[in-house]
DNA sequence: TCTGGGGTCCTAGGACCC
DNA sequence: TCTGGGGTCCTAGGACCC
């Protein structure tokens, strides 16, 4: 029997925050989304004071004002720094597949488990200041649950482990509705609920024929899962991505052609370097951008694609073809808040499909690109850049409240007195 | 005034082929 | 009057996740 472990990080971009700047401990705290728009993370202290996740940052204002909430921007650097180190650590424990930012599965198979969720929960906490809580079962979807499980029921004490009696938490089961179940959503509640399906317990009993019927070979998954029949395997080498997306909202309206196009070359140069990174090419580009579909006024919101003469990764080359998309579909008058694009179609680079008509020097480009990402990758992301992506670039995101990068740039590095 | 961003998998249906 | 059977590929849309 394969036993896979979960193991989430708590509140996690709170957490690194904390390590950082200890004042924050025992505060309420909020993260918000990328333009500071949404909350996306809290501390235990802001979930008990009824702020809700995804909520809007101008909703939740004068709660968080009368309880003197600390409201912090995302910091991606720091965030995504603080992950590699908590993965890393948790790779000394066991195989491990990363499955978020804040959440990795460990294959725990034939190990003598006794006391392991606590040691990897302190050895993660004392080398990276994140705490963590541990899901023990027999299927990712039970591990899942048991997480759930250890991270808000404290006499576990961070780490849930079924994997020898999964038939234990059926009580708990029992009283939880089905939606918390990993891969149950609230769309398919509704629709178990029209058929007498309405605690996880209802679920895993339910009968698999009529399952397969209602739901497709996913639920039947999930009701394998639930069983303790493992059906999602462990992936612990990363697969390349089949699209890469980029877009971001404005920091402000953005009307003139001339600023849409900057913010669309930015990110076509953010998309083509990860897909340079995963040693791909691709031959689909779609470009979109639109008004704020929360406001009222004239809404536009085109997109388009269009195929690559060849499969290409080069930032240079894309541009071209995302400039003539752009004034394609622009129209003057409307107040665009959203800009983005994204690359599909991905073959590996050295398979790379010729084309008769191509006279671009290939290896050239190949250099070129390799140039700038290791120029980039020593003096910081815009060390050289297209000129297209802009210079004043008004219409940047907004990150008001963003702490310093403490531990990727050197300029930013924490003091110590 | 102010509302995020980036992914995956599955299915149904149409187009097309022999 | 009567109009097969089996397959692949592609796309759009729905559902989910963090």
């Amino acid at each position: 029997m394969t036993v896979f472990a979960l193991v989430d990080c708590n509140n996690f971009y709170v957490s690194c925050e904390r390590v950082f700047n200890p004042r924050l401990q025992r505060r309420p705290v909020v993260i918000l989304s990328n333009n500071d728009g949404c909350i996306v993370a809290r501390s235990e202290e802001a979930k008990a004071l009824g702020i809700e996740m995804g909520e809007p940052l101008f909703k939740a204002r004068s709660k968080l004002n009368e309880h003197d909430v600390v409201v912090l921007s995302s910091n991606y650097s720091l965030y995504g720094d603080m992950s590699s180190r908590v993965m890393s650590t948790l790779g000394r424990f066991a195989p491990l597949e990363v499955y978020s930012i804040d959440e990795s599965f460990l294959d725990l198979t034939g190990m003598d488990r006794s006391g392991l969720g606590q040691r990897i929960g302190q050895t993660v906490k004392q080398w990276t200041g994140i705490p963590v809580s541990v899901g023990v079962a027999p299927s990712k979807v039970l591990a899942k649950l048991c997480n759930k499980l250890a991270k808000k029921t404290p006499v576990y004490r961070g780490c849930l482990d079924i994997a020898d009696d999964p038939g234990s938490i059926d009580p708990i089961l029992g009283s939880m509705t089905v939606d918390k179940i990993w891969g149950i959503g609230g769309r398919w509640a509704v629709r178990l609920a029209a058929l007498g399906i309405v605690t996880a317990l209802q679920f895993r009993n339910a009968d698999i024929a009529m399952i397969r019927q209602e739901m497709g070979i996913v639920g039947v998954r999930m009701v394998y899962e639930l069983r303790g029949e493992s059906c999602l395997p462990l992936e612990f080498l990363p697969q390349p991505r089949q699209q890469i997306v980029s877009s971001r909202s404005f920091g402000r309206y953005v009307e003139r052609v001339d600023e849409l196009q900057e913010a669309v070359a930015y990110h076509i140069s953010l998309a083509c370097r990860k897909l340079r990174k995963q040693g791909s090419v691709a031959e689909v580009l779609t470009v979109f951008f639109h008004t704020n579909p929360f406001a009222d006024g004239p809404q536009y919101s085109p997109s388009a694609s269009c195929s690559m003469a060849v499969g290409t990764s080069d930032t240079l080359e894309v541009l071209e073809y995302a400039q003539r998309l752009t004034e394609r579909m622009f129209r003057a008058g409307y107040k665009y808040n959203k800009a983005g694009i994204m690359l599909d179609r991905f073959t590996p680079q050295r398979q790379r499909q010729g084309n008769l008509f191509d006279d671009t020097d290939r290896p050239a480009s190949a250099r070129l690109m390799e140039a700038i990402d290791a120029i980039n990758g020593k003096f910081g992301d815009r060390a050289v850049h297209a000129a297209a992506t802009g210079i004043k670039r008004e219409w940047k995101t907004k990150f008001e409240r963003r702490t310093p990068r403490y531990t990727t740039m050197w300029d930013e590095l924490p003091l110590a007195r």
